[in-house]
DNA sequence: ATTGGCCCCTGTTAGC
DNA sequence: TGCTAACAGGGGCCAA
């Protein structure tokens, strides 16, 4: 679920609150999310000091004071809240259970000003995953990323050489992470809609015979940094489950334009469409037939 | 090498 | 109201 924004949102929430802390103990409630927690998960966190939260495309990166990195992925639905005893400014999240069903990881932690509280990750379709290195750079998860959307080599040049000579829809394309890394399904469809881009247009055809991108092109990057930017500022979207790590829900998903929206008007100006709802490769695709045409 | 389809798992919701 | 089926933000894996 949570695409880039929703992530950043994470990890700014986290930040404050974990960044300096301790880690006293890690506790394991099931020995797997999709793939087996490391083995040495615990013995290579307990005791440590968590010096940096950091973050690549969907990935959590938490740095320790061992050198180690901790990658979590939150998958469809997992998240981070904390205990509400313990931390002097707690976020409120459900009420919370004394061991809830879906609590799969907590982490003691004690914090020079912040004190002891326990991070909790829960996760009920359990499609995220942790892992631990010596060298994240390494990891096979982060090793054939496509550049961040929000940093400097994402550009429309960057998107014309992958895309030539590309078969698939321009939607497929944009999901895919070795592109540009961190959207997912919903902020492809309103990045597109932004650019007025069919999601069935191949790829292929907004690069010009000379590898170069069309100006639709150079609105797609535009769209794409925009819309991820607008997200972050309002703490990205709650769909159902998901909330940001203070507790609290984003509020993006008042904003989007197509996604979830079947059957309503098309937002554009003067626009006199209506968002249809189709599947592409196994998912929901959301645009307007009238406004979305360019390739 | 690409590309599409299936699957992991649980919870929520739409439809009958 | 109650049951069943479809669908959900991701992405790894396999087969064509």
């Amino acid at each position: 679920m949570p695409e880039l924004p929703e992530v950043e949102t994470v990890r700014r929430g986290l930040e404050p609150w974990i960044e300096g802390a301790t880690i006293d103990k890690v506790t394991l409630n099931r020995p797997d999310l999709r793939f087996p927690f490391p083995k040495d998960l615990q013995s290579a966190l307990e005791g440590q000091k968590i010096v940096s939260v950091g973050r690549r495309a969907k990935y959590l990166l938490i740095g320790l004071s061992n050198g180690k990195t901790v990658l979590s992925h939150l998958g469809m639905t997992g998240s981070y809240r904390f205990a509400e005893h313990g931390i002097d400014k707690p976020p409120r999240y459900y009420e919370v259970e004394p061991t809830p069903k879906h609590d799969h990881m907590v982490w003691d932690i004690s914090h020079p000003k912040h004190g002891k509280s326990h991070l909790i990750y829960a996760d009920p379709r359990r499609f995220g995953f942790v892992d631990l290195y010596d060298h994240v750079e390494d990891s096979p998860y982060l090793k054939g990323l496509g550049p961040e959307p929000l940093g400097n080599d994402f550009n429309a040049d960057e998107m014309a050489e992958k895309f030539t000579g590309k078969k698939t829809p321009i939607k497929a394309a944009l999901l895919d992470q070795r592109v540009v890394a961190g959207l997912g399904n919903i902020y492809v469809a309103e990045a597109l809609h932004r650019a007025h881009i069919l999601p069935t247009v191949l790829a292929g055809t907004l690069v010009t015979a000379k590898g170069k991108p069309k100006p639709v092109l150079e609105d797609l990057a535009h769209a794409v940094r925009q819309v991820l930017i607008e997200a972050i500022e309002v703490g990205g979207s709650t769909l159902r489950d998901f909330r940001n790590a203070e507790g609290g829900s984003g509020y993006f998903q008042h904003r989007f334009a197509v996604y979830d929206r079947e059957g309503e008007p098309c937002p554009t100006p003067l626009c006199t469409g209506t968002i249809q709802r189709i599947v592409q490769s196994g998912r929901s695709t959301f645009f307007c037939p009238v406004c979305q045409k360019k390739a």
